[in-house]
DNA sequence: ATCTGTTTCGAACATCTGTTCGCTTATTTA
DNA sequence: TAAATAAGCGAACAGATGTTCGAAACAGAT
């Protein structure tokens, strides 16, 4: 054996620790580490591990899965600094979006005093434009899957089309229905058969429905 | 089950995994967490870790030795969380999480050849461990609010609560249903008076369902 | 060519590790 | 009290993992 020198198959089986370490953030096998560096036989990693053993570049415990480690402990830390290289990777757009409580008829919604949280959302789920979230009350909407509890993102808009699920402000509280027009007459109806359609022409409409949502 | 409340035990074998993580550097294996906490039972140790993976505070890869991690404490994660925050303006946890498209059986869903695309996602809404996502097909979960063309966070792991909302893999399709156990049996409760309960025992279930959103 | 040391391979084996099952014991709930 | 649930136990099992051994391929030196 060549003292001190590293042959091409040793280094490639410490980094092959070292990599498949930071990848699983747990040593690996021999298996593992035969089939990352290309070795047929578990007999032939545990070969090269011995000798790397006897040179003192590894440390093993006995009988034990993953028993494998690195003696020089500073190869870690290189490879943790290679990890936060590689991870600047916030992909897509976002938005802090608020999450609105009830609503004071008059006030603006977006008033600082009447958010209660701010969520970060990818805008491919909330869209564009000025949005914000509401909490589901109520049952009114279960037979378009909205439900008690859920949240919506709404967007500011003050007019919508026939079809449209928007959030309007009838007699000061905030209410999620399909909007529609007709006969001159502007009606939010409830997606449940248990409840009626509501004449909503002195409704004002605080924006359309982009997103629905639920944590369980 | 108690939800969102750990017990003593549970506590108890959370910091001692932590602690044994950090003393051999490497996750520890279902006996030694027994004898740390004290359980003479290799079966009590993994009933422990079964429920902490059901509530989402752990992981683990199957049939892989030291396949245990904590799903929050990962320094690797830890790690990238405070680049992004730096970076950033983004507040709260961030995942990527993986969009699954058709899953073939015994293929592992998460294969990096399965993966239509990522998207980056708050924890707060699809919460911790092993998540990724699936489109909804069909509507025999309509009653449940979860219909046609819905996205839904799974969480991976292998047994359910009943009344979970499960996704599970049948015939080597993936589908959604409801979770119940009952006189030895395993039943998968579609969500619409339309479809009859299906006969789950030889169904696998794959995860639970965290979070349910739709783009309109 | 022959020898020698190095490296690889496959197979069998031993041990470790995760999983499943039936059973028991408390505790809680109806 | 009876039934359901939570928690634990031991044993058997299956799969993963480390170990050992003999044989073969290979390269360099004699």
């Amino acid at each position: 054996m060549n003292e001190n020198q590293l042959s091409a198959r040793q280094q490639q089986v410490l980094d092959a620790i070292r990599d498949l370490r930071n990848s699983t953030d747990m040593p690996p096998t021999l298996r593992e580490i035969a089939e990352a560096v290309g070795l047929k036989s578990v007999a032939s990693a545990k070969y090269q591990i011995d000798q790397l053993k006897n040179m003192g570049y590894l440390a093993q415990i006995d009988n034990v899965s993953r028993g494998i480690s690195l003696a020089d402990q500073s190869e870690r830390q290189q490879a943790i600094a290679e990890a936060e290289a590689e991870s600047n990777v916030v992909t897509g757009a976002f938005r802090k979006i608020p999450l609105v409580g009830q609503i004071a008829a008059g006030i603006p919604i977006t008033a600082e005093q009447n958010i209660d949280e701010w969520l970060t959302l990818p805008e491919s789920l909330v869209g564009k434009g000025d949005v914000f979230l509401l909490k589901v009350k109520g049952d009114s909407m279960i037979d378009a899957a909205i439900c008690e509890g859920d949240y919506i993102a709404v967007r500011q808009q003050q007019t919508a089309d026939n079809g449209d699920i928007v959030a309007a402000e009838l007699d000061g509280e905030a209410t999620v229905k399909v909007f529609k027009q007709r006969d001159g007459h502007t009606w939010l109806l409830p997606q449940n058969s248990a409840y009626e359609p509501i004449l909503g022409d002195h409704a004002k409409v605080m924006g359309k429905v982009t997103a629905v949502f639920r944590s369980l």
